[in-house]
RNA sequence: GGCCCGAUGGUCAAGAGGUCAAGACAUCGCCCUUUCACGGCGGUAACCCGGGUUCGAUUCCCGGUCGGGUCACCA
């Protein structure tokens, strides 16, 4: 494709799982893409028919569409250089492969399996990195021809210089430089004709016009022999972007295997989206400034991949909490509610003032998920120890405790329109009538009408949510206990 | 094991040949407050080790240690 402009692709293969580190490669193609005013692509990496995973290919589309990572070419809108699926474009690379042969740059090979195998048992036995011994390197073109009219099974193999160095610039690592000799002859067409993936990986970025490689880093020590392959070719070798992986521990990459969370795990734990997506971009990457929250269109503004760190990073939930519990913080009203209704709905069955509620949980909580526990006295009042009415610094005891709710029940009894202001008005009045701490008064009714030792607002708050006939229930039912 | 890569507080990380070595999360303390939280203020806490280059290295070079990656007819 003659263009200039930048086109990065986000190439998954579906295994029915978005770790987080996948994620965070997808944003980065992304990111650097819009913010060039380029192209991001999606091609789904689908030739392991044994790893297919029903439903996969639609866990890629959705996380990408609900984290806003739209592409502007892919498998289901088409675009200039389709198919965007691999197993579709199978039929593709032989001819690329033996044009490398034309130019005796690949060539057959028919050594089977127990020889390969025998082979690296020898090597492996005398102390030698296991790899290919170049047995069908030189074969002449006769004998080659020969096997294979007599329909013995080969492979395509590329041929790598033995002699030499190969280098290049990477945008993270910098400059890599490897021996030729440590390479390996990979197998580009396996014996059943179907490219292996790195050789149709290759060619397929080629074929779509690819100018920035975003990756993981596993694939640094693959990349010179890509390079080889490219410049066997004679293709414009692309920009590349290694990015480290996302740890669990100093020790472990975060995977499936390790069960732990991947970007559904974490919206089904109560994250939300635009939060998760923002840890995601600080993990392994840092701003020019000091400030870490950000829109995707502000990501889209400020990204620049020179920010990327080579060390990989841990990936720590406490940090993503608080990052989630700033974009709580920052919904409007409405949303909010919206997103916390099924929290709510799961833990509270009765009638209370939920606009009161939301209002409340929304500055307390910082993840939907803590939601249930923190309202789950609601309901029904739960068992508690009296000594919850003891508190040093409100300088409260259940014998305090007592003498205030008998004193706080009859205004409360009172009250016609039960809200949150007119409670408030009331117990003031009360509070300043007899000479008291804000305290002495309220901390025993919050841990009457609540029964916990935290919880989202305090007992004025708590008594508007709960209603009148519950709220005064409670306070007499605390009022029996004490005496 | 060979090859490649990495290492700054507990975590994410900025940073430059000379800095009191940023910031955020966590933690601790104080203030505010109707508990916790929120908010505000402040504190504790770091350049892996050994050589070299240099007037001076955490920063540059070499070695080591530790950690990661990779060495398939998997992707």
């Amino acid at each position: 494709m003659a263009t200039n402009k930048v086109r990065t692709r986000f190439a998954p293969s579906p295994t029915g799982y978005m770790h987080v580190g996948k994620l965070r490669t997808a944003l980065y193609a992304y990111l650097k893409a819009k913010h060039e005013g380029g192209t991001f692509i999606l091609r789904i990496e689908d030739t392991d028919q044994e790893r297919y995973v029903e439903g996969a290919v639609d866990i890629i589309y959705n996380t990408l569409r609900e984290t806003g990572l739209l592409w502007d070419e892919g498998p289901d809108i088409g675009g200039p250089v389709g198919p965007y699926v691999q197993s579709e474009r199978m039929h593709m690379f032989k001819g690329y492969a033996e044009q490398l042969v034309e130019k005796g740059e690949a060539y057959y090979c028919f050594c089977d399996k127990d020889r390969l195998e025998e082979m690296r048992l020898v090597q492996k036995a005398s102390g030698q990195a296991p790899h290919y011994d170049g047995h069908c390197r030189n074969l002449s073109k006769e004998e080659v021809e020969a096997k294979i009219a007599s329909g013995a099974p080969y492979v395509i193999r590329q041929k790598v210089p033995q002699t030499g160095t190969t280098s290049f610039e990477d945008v993270v690592f910098g400059h890599i430089e490897v021996d030729n000799s440590t390479l390996d002859d990979q197998i580009l067409i396996k014996a059943d004709g179907m490219p292996t993936y790195n050789f149709a990986n290759v060619v397929d970025d080629h074929l779509m016009g690819i100018t920035h490689v975003i990756r993981g880093s596993e694939y640094l020590s693959s990349t010179p022999k890509y390079n080889l392959l490219y410049k066997a070719f004679g293709w414009d070798i692309p920009t590349y972007i290694h990015c480290p992986p996302v740890m669990k521990d100093a020790q472990n990459k975060l995977s499936k295997r390790n069960g732990d969370a991947s970007y559904q795990d974490l919206v089904a734990k109560g994250y939300l989206t635009e939060a998760v997506l923002n840890y995601i971009l600080l993990l392994g990457w840092s701003p020019k400034g000091e400030r870490e929250i950000f829109s995707l269109d502000e990501m889209v503004e400020i990204f620049d991949e020179h920010g990327i760190g080579k060390a990989p990073a841990i990936f720590d939930p406490l940090k993503l909490r608080a990052i989630n519990a700033a974009y709580i913080r920052a919904l409007s009203p409405e949303a909010f509610a919206e997103k916390a209704a099924p929290y709510i709905d799961a833990a509270v069955k009765t009638d209370c003032d939920r606009k009161l509620l939301c209002s409340v949980l929304q500055q307390r909580c910082e993840v939907l998920s803590d939601i249930p526990e923190q309202i789950d006295f609601i309901d029904e009042m739960p068992e508690y120890d009296l000594e919850l009415f003891r508190s040093k610094k409100m300088k409260t005891t259940p014998e305090t405790a007592k003498e205030a709710l008998e004193a706080a029940l009859p205004v409360l009894e009172g009250i016609g329109d039960f809200t949150q202001e007119n409670i408030h008005e009331a117990l003031f009045a009360l509070i300043a009538e007899k000479g008291v701490k804000n305290g002495w008064m309220l901390w025993p009714l919050r841990v009457a009408v609540s029964g916990k030792q935290f919880t989202p607002g305090g007992g004025i708050e708590l008594s508007a949510i709960l209603g009148k006939q519950r709220a005064l229930d409670r306070i007499r039912a605390a009022i029996a206990r004490l005496a």
